[in-house]
DNA sequence: AGCCTCATGTAAAATGTTACATGATTGA
DNA sequence: TCAATCATGTAACATTTTACATGAGGCT
């Protein structure tokens, strides 16, 4: 599958960047729905270059401190444009430990079922608060095929997801108010 | 972590089962928020038998055919009850690959990228349909503290997830449609 | 007889996380 | 000078998936 492979080409499609770059993006911006670690990173970028996917040349930043910037070849877009195009059957959901918990609420108290709702509440409403926020920078929707959409839907998506898993918690803690 | 260990754990403490009951929930109920192959399965029931969590009897059925009996152990359920109470952090939102794809729907025709919302509809729409059948078999919301109550408000959550990601995907249409 | 489901396992590979390791640059 | 960030990598471990492997039971 190597989606992680995609992930990067996709990123290296935009612009070109360090592996360094593309793990503070997985931080930012894919985090609402992509993510990997500096060290799944460069070996990856190394096998994309093995492959002949991407290239890179040496940047010397300040004095010494060298950097590779990466760049998408042909085939890489070639091989990225394939992959996006293909339509793939539904994932399994994701899996979601608070969910889980929350599933076996009858093995404990109502009280720290409830505290662990309140928990969740309280974090998800920040992030929330934290995407809208972002969100509200746009003045309009961009326009369609330009990368500044890409950022706009998935940034929308993951406001109302955020908002329904907060909708859903809320349900929850109703029902065990009662 | 060792979360799978703690989602057996929990099917067990609802009633005895064997691993392939196990598997059987897992591709089924649970399968909205956790899932596992068999293969993940029984060694980890082995571990749990050797950490003495669990424990297991024999049954046979029909002639030859030996079955695993699993039930949880005072140990098992006490250590289930710690983990289930432990509040924990906002795990990073976990990854989607129809997400990725179209983020980088900049590199494809808009047409493309239709074509692709319009299969993960259609995916999502029967999935959805067919857990609204689900919740639509509960007449009232079941009492909090029972294990039918985590079943409902699971269900529940999951038929608002799916309600969402459609929502967003009929929006991402209208987007492109214009 | 043949097919599907029940039932249990192991092996190998892929993917992902945490820890180890090092050193430069920038700004306060 | 000190701390945060920039920058790149490897090693060990944990988790997950796919494939291999076997055989019984129930039904037509």
């Amino acid at each position: 599958m190597r989606t992680l492979k995609y992930a990067i080409l996709g990123l290296l499609s935009r612009e070109d960047m360090t592996g360094y770059d593309i793990a503070k993006i997985f931080n930012a911006e894919l985090a609402n729905f992509w993510n990997a670690k500096h060290s799944q990173i460069y070996p990856e970028l190394k096998r994309l270059t093995e492959e002949g996917l991407v290239t890179f040349h040496v940047v010397v930043a300040g004095d010494v401190l060298e950097k590779k910037m990466y760049s998408i070849s042909e085939r890489g877009r070639k091989e990225l444009h394939t992959w996006l195009i293909k339509d793939e059957l539904l994932e399994p959901t994701p899996k979601d430990k608070f969910r889980l918990r929350a599933y076996f609420g009858d093995q404990m108290d109502t009280q720290d079922l409830c505290q662990l709702v309140e928990s969740q509440l309280r974090q998800r409403r920040l992030k929330l608060e934290f995407l809208s926020q972002r969100l509200s920078e746009y003045v309009k929707v961009p326009k369609a095929g330009t990368d500044r959409f890409g950022d706009y839907i998935l940034l929308e998506g993951a406001v109302m997801r955020e908002e329904t898993y907060i909708a859903w918690l809320e349900k929850v803690q109703g029902y065990l108010l009662v």
